[in-house]
DNA sequence: TTATTTGCAAAGGGTTTGCACTTGA
DNA sequence: TCAAGTGCAAACCCTTTGCAAATAA
């Protein structure tokens, strides 16, 4: 369970090794944290969902779960390791699973109309894991954000441009959706 | 106002240059912007404070500034790019001078008890830089989020040490207030 | 003069919690 | 059996907003 200098804490969990970690710490497993983490396993690779988002798939799939239990167990889930808690630009969590082979991925985001990027690198994950190793603590993840203009924005004069009502972050949300888009990365 | 390829977006604002920059957008110099500035630009390098915060000390410096006021400058702020917005751990955001030679720190946080440490690294800017000029847009800022278990944590066991109740991230907060100690980082 | 900004109080949105009931081990 | 987990509704916290009064240009 203790992972070795130099690499980060992660876990690869079935319903099985699930119970077991949970009961280990006098936890269990119930119906729900076993359909949670079903929802995560099948999700597509790079997917990540918000709490919200979370509770209407499982309504969807017919098998409804309470928010509050979902916000409980999503955290569970990330202080064990098992889902991974993106903080985007959005005001809200996203999680998505910690696999044995993590999708290590950064974020891109125009700060103008919340335009998401995402991208790897290798190079900085390294850089993470040396400010770690050298405090003395164990990796868990490790996230860049980028604050950004996209040309868009930047072609319309920024900051000039900008709205009289841009305050309300909403009003310039319809400029362009928090849509998402990937570019891959070759270790740059 | 447009900055080179390869450069970030960075201002350096006098009261002057400010009320200019608003006039500019149809935007007016109020005494309460004046002020925030100011103790934006008098704050020890380095630090960063919250919209509350913030409140408190125009509260203590005898120039009271409404909470909504504080709220709307620092937002309006950070899009013209005078503030850097902070997205820390702690659930809500900071702010902090985004000057001509501004302290780009990257965060390191203990999910067990919250724990932050600073640190500077030129080379994830670099990095960060480059995935911006890739995907063609300008950096606003760069921040790289660490989520580690201490030391102290790993020593208790984790996971296996979690308090039951820790679902309420405050009853571990005790275990370690939100502390900020400092390491530098020579470009390691 | 008059559109912008302020302050107040109320509303908002995401998240957490108290409590009685249910359930896993 | 009985501590842990669930669902519900209410509470929370930070942040935003509607509106009338104040004010910069």
């Amino acid at each position: 369970m203790q992972a070795l200098a130099s690499e980060a804490i992660m876990f690869s969990y079935t319903a099985g090794s699930l119970k077991s970690e949970l009961n280990s710490k006098g936890w269990r497993l119930t119906p729900q944290r076993e359909t949670i983490l079903q929802v995560f396993q099948t999700l597509p690779r790079g997917n990540h969902l918000s709490a919200e988002e979370l509770h209407d798939i499982l309504g969807q799939r017919g098998e409804p779960i309470s928010l509050s239990t979902v916000y409980r167990t999503v955290k569970l889930m990330a202080r064990m390791g098992i889902l991974r808690e993106l903080e985007l630009a959005e005001g809200h969590k996203h999680y998505e699973l910690n696999s044995a082979s993590p999708h290590h991925h950064h974020h891109l985001v125009c700060v103008q109309c919340n335009r998401t990027i995402e991208f790897e690198n290798d190079s900085i994950w390294k850089q993470g894991l040396k400010q770690v190793d050298r405090a003395g603590f164990q990796m868990i993840d490790c996230q860049l954000t980028i604050y950004t203009i996209c040309p868009e924005a930047l072609r319309m004069g920024w900051p000039a441009s900008v709205p009289s009502h841009w305050m309300c972050s909403r009003s310039i949300a319809s400029m362009e959706p928090t849509e998402k888009s990937e570019i891959s990365s070759p270790q740059s």
